[in-house]
DNA sequence: TCTGGGGTCCTAGGACCC
DNA sequence: TCTGGGGTCCTAGGACCC
């Protein structure tokens, strides 16, 4: 059935240096210039312009560390808005999903879409349609990769962030070979620290030898992830696209403090207020946990005193999305791995085992569930029209000494009247 | 002084059963 | 005296992704 007419085309879009790209969307004045976006707590670079990658800043960097570079050449930093991200984010996939519906949302920045329905020689015009439209109607600039298969895709959109065009397609290219020779093994979409250690004590250092490897000696070597990597490098489709939205299958919320904590109680509140956050999310997803991880941890980097880990998983009696119910089991596991004497940077939790609300076992259902679920919608409405945690718990303590640092907000919120543009017109 | 956060999947190994 | 082996299920930890 395979002929070329049937071949799949999948294309890669990614929005370049999408967070920066967000922020100049309200900004023109730094649209030339060079530009970066923090993590959470300010703390590294997670977003970077290609003017501040000129400069020699990079991904991950701690903050601090780059700090000097950043004064000398007054590059414009900001903290990262997460919401507004997400909003320009789902304007990008809406305006995606009018080419086709059959589309997987691969991450915040990044979608796959179907292009099998045109033919070779449209396909790479379609492609640069695309990105004008989503450039016009979101103000997002993008680059596209189109290939048979996802991993190949993502090569070509790897190429595509170099082209002054933006879109690169592989579809009808004979010598691959001499393509893939120019892509490094660690580039390569699946190949991470590790297998990159591995591959080049076994003398294969870019895409093509990984590509003509002999499958048997991957699997037997490594695992069925890297068979199929090299599978897709060969233009054998191997990872399909996940059109429908899954639910997921844990829900994390942790965060690093902006001030090391040493006192139970402000782990205490913090806890409590991941807990809080997270049910408040499972619930928004009409799902239930089976289980809930606390963790702690002091900072791998500072090692003056000992780094100290630990983590406490509790099972529910019954799976459940009450706030109440899940706080109080956390804070029994945090008792439990909590030790005097540490400066603790980070603590979190993870809601397991999720499934939907309507399998829930009602055998032991009762007025009181029926009262507590109330509760919690109230709660979650209330929260909704008047901000996260305006009702939370009495253990989410008011100080919140232990807060994240965000200097440098740029307090844009595309779902806030308050910070809506001014246009004037004369 | 200051080093993010949130996911998924695979594998090895233990527990248990017959 | 002789002390198997195969199957399944679960979990923790690791590796990867953005």
């Amino acid at each position: 059935m395979s002929s070329t007419q049937y071949t799949k085309k999948i294309a890669l879009i990614d929005c370049n240096s999408f967070y920066v790209s967000c922020e100049r969307l309200f900004n023109p004045k730094i649209r030339k210039k060079p530009v970066v976006v923090l993590s959470n707590n300010d703390g590294c670079i997670i977003s970077r312009s290609n003017e501040a990658k000129t400069l020699g800043i990079k991904m991950g960097e701690p903050y601090f560390k780059a700090r000097n570079i950043i004064v000398k050449n007054n590059v414009q930093v900001f903290s990262s808005n997460y919401s507004l991200y997400g909003d320009i984010s789902r304007r990008v996939m809406r305006t995606l999903k009018r080419f086709n519906s059959e589309i997987e949302v691969y991450s915040i920045d990044e979608a796959f879409l179907d292009l099998s329905n045109f033919s070779d020689d449209e396909v790479e015009d379609v492609g640069k349609e695309v990105r004008s439209v989503v450039l016009q109607w979101t103000g997002i600039p993008t680059s596209i990769g189109i290939a048979k298969t996802k991993t190949l895709s993502k090569i070509a959109n790897h190429i595509a962030k170099k082209e002054k065009s933006g879109v690169v397609s592989l579809i009808g290219i004979e010598d691959i070979d001499s393509i893939l020779e120019k892509v490094k093994i660690e580039d390569v979409w699946g190949v991470g620290r590790q297998l990159t250690k591995f591959y080049i004590k076994n003398d294969i250092y870019n895409a093509k030898q990984l590509k003509n490897i002999s499958n048997a000696w991957i699997k037997k070597s490594s695992s069925v992830l890297s068979s199929r990597t090299a599978m897709e490098l060969r233009g054998i489709p191997c990872i399909d696209l996940e059109i429908q939205d899954s639910k997921r299958k844990s829900c994390v919320v942790s965060r690093s403090f902006g001030k090391k904590v040493e006192i139970f109680q402000e782990l205490k509140e913090s806890v409590t207020n991941y807990c809080l956050n997270a049910s408040e999310k499972i619930r928004s997803e009409s799902l239930i946990a089976k289980s809930i991880t606390v963790f702690l941890k002091t900072s791998p980097f500072q090692n003056r005193g000992i780094y100290y880990s630990n983590s406490k998983t509790i099972d529910f009696p019954i799976a459940t999305d009450n706030s109440i119910e899940i706080v109080k089991a956390a804070i029994n596991g945090l008792k439990d791995i909590f030790k005097r004497g540490y400066k603790y940077q980070k603590v979190g939790v993870i809601l397991s085992g999720l499934s939907n609300l309507e399998n829930k076992n009602n055998l032991f259902s009762s007025s009181k569930d029926e009262k507590i679920k109330s509760l919690m919608r109230s709660i979650d409405s209330t929260n909704c029209r008047y901000g996260r945690s305006a009702l939370s718990l009495a253990s989410g303590g008011i100080n919140k000494k232990w807060n994240m640092r965000r200097k440098h907000s740029s307090k844009i919120d595309t779902a806030d009247f308050r910070c809506l543009p001014t246009i004037r017109t004369s």
